[in-house]
DNA sequence: TGTGGTGGTTCACTATTTGAACCGTTGGTT
DNA sequence: AACCAACGGTTCAAATAGTGAACCACCACA
């Protein structure tokens, strides 16, 4: 069960599975903040569709609320369905709000960024951050993006406590395996994963895993400090701040830390 | 262009256009807050699927983290990436948070509860509300649900503003085609749309229509009173607190009413 | 008047989806 | 314990639904 990767050394998958159902929901993957609405033929570049396919689906999802078409140019942009859809998933299972208070608290007491991710359909995505008011220089993030595994500790933190077979995918892609496998053993064997300067320069990124009921990994926990004000002081303040709210986070969302790291955990309080 | 319907008296037109997004997309939509989560057979069932074909698109959506499974049950339910669309969305397109402070204070004026839904695929949507603190008691509203058009004052004013052939489509559907449509002609004439006690007991709503740059409706304004404290004085003051409210709402998601309503409100100011 | 970019459509080809029947479990009834 | 029904999930021949090169009409620029 652990090694599924029966074409040895076959380093490009390139194709996943490919239903039509999943190429439109790639499409919806491909708006970001940077690019919130697009054209028709962008589009179909981007997703590596025909342009006729492309537009039936597009076509389809605007059907159904899912985008919608706006401007005389007629570019495409996520539609009003979604927020149906996200206030259903939030009423019916309570992440983020649940977790917002811990955040803004862990924030509040380390006086630096918060920072909230979980893991969906094997990326790492942004749920909710928090800021501290104590300083005007803050480190600053953007909802909803996905984050890079290999340049953040949360994706460390992450990989660190994800099943063998998954962990080595992130592994072998990652740009210097040495360095982010490092940080991977040492979260295994601490229980939190650190970077500095990796994602952002002068940014200093401390996190934790957050776990299901099933005690799989499903998230991270980060504060992401400016680098120019850690002391050995703050840096060990964050670590018990982030512990503590890392297990509050992990129950509030009804899972349990696997007993490894819980005793880690115990032990360092 | 006005009547497209060209299969005179088709009452039944059960099956839309079906792609097979569209069916995945479907699913989605079977989520409500009374059932967020339901297993495979009941799924199928309830969309008309073959089992095999709704677990092939529900593995396909679960793929994309669109839904989850959760339990020993293997049930699904909406997964975590409809909270990173939602929050996309409303970054590109701030509707929700751009309407709450004047939702707020259409419920402050008013003493009753404010609400707003706009209109997706076909569909009128619950966008948001808000409550007044003034009374003890007050209509309560789930968030996310779709609301019936002919029950509802928003439904009515909705429909009074909607281009001719989906008017129709909506006046052909009504259970009391009389009634429904005396409330529809009533918006045109007057700008707002009135009900008592057709959603729920001892409920009054009362209604404007929302418009988007096009000048197309595609929302509504709604205030629902408990209907044993009104009065005629307290039915003016909703009249012109939603008039003034609604108005603002269409300025401030770009969009012009039509020069007919902007006249009647006018008048009536 | 050409050239290259849109968004959108057509239609023959075929690859994808479909659904009856199947399996292995589970939980309640007789 | 045997039975039954309902569950989630899987198989595979049959056929339906998806695909993409080539095609408009349009616009802007030169």
């Amino acid at each position: 069960m652990a090694r599924m990767c029966q074409f040895a050394g076959g380093p490009d998958q390139p194709a996943q599975n490919m239903g039509t159902v999943g190429k439109a929901l790639d499409l919806l993957d491909l708006f970001t903040h940077q690019q919130p609405q697009m054209g028709l033929s962008l589009l179909a570049r981007a997703a590596g569709l025909n342009k006729a396919t492309c537009h039936r689906l597009l076509t389809e999802l605007e059907s159904r609320g899912m985008v919608e078409q706006v401007g005389p140019a007629r570019e495409y942009r996520l539609g009003p369905a979604v927020l149906r859809l996200a206030a259903l998933r939030e009423s019916a299972v309570p992440t983020r709000e649940a977790a917002m208070p811990v955040l803004r608290r862990l924030a509040e007491a380390t006086g630096e960024t918060a920072h909230l991710s979980h893991l969906v359909a094997g990326r790492l995505q942004t749920l909710a951050f928090a800021y501290s008011a104590r300083h005007g220089m803050k480190v600053t993030m953007e909802d909803a993006d996905f984050l890079p595994f290999h340049s953040t500790a949360s994706g460390a933190a992450v990989t660190a406590f994800l099943p063998e077979a998954e962990a080595a995918r992130i592994l072998d892609a990652a740009p210097d395996a040495a360095l982010f496998g490092g940080r991977v053993e040492s979260c295994r064997t601490h229980g939190w994963a650190e970077t500095l300067s990796t994602f952002e320069k002068d940014v200093q990124g401390i996190a934790v895993p957050l776990f299901d009921a099933a005690s799989a990994c499903s998230g991270a926990l980060a504060v992401a400090a400016a680098a120019p004000r850690m002391t050995p002081d703050l840096r060990r303040l964050i670590l018990t701040e982030l512990r503590q709210a890392g297990a509050e986070i992990t129950a509030l969302w009804g899972g349990t830390p696997p007993e490894s790291l819980a005793t880690l955990w115990r032990d360092a309080a």
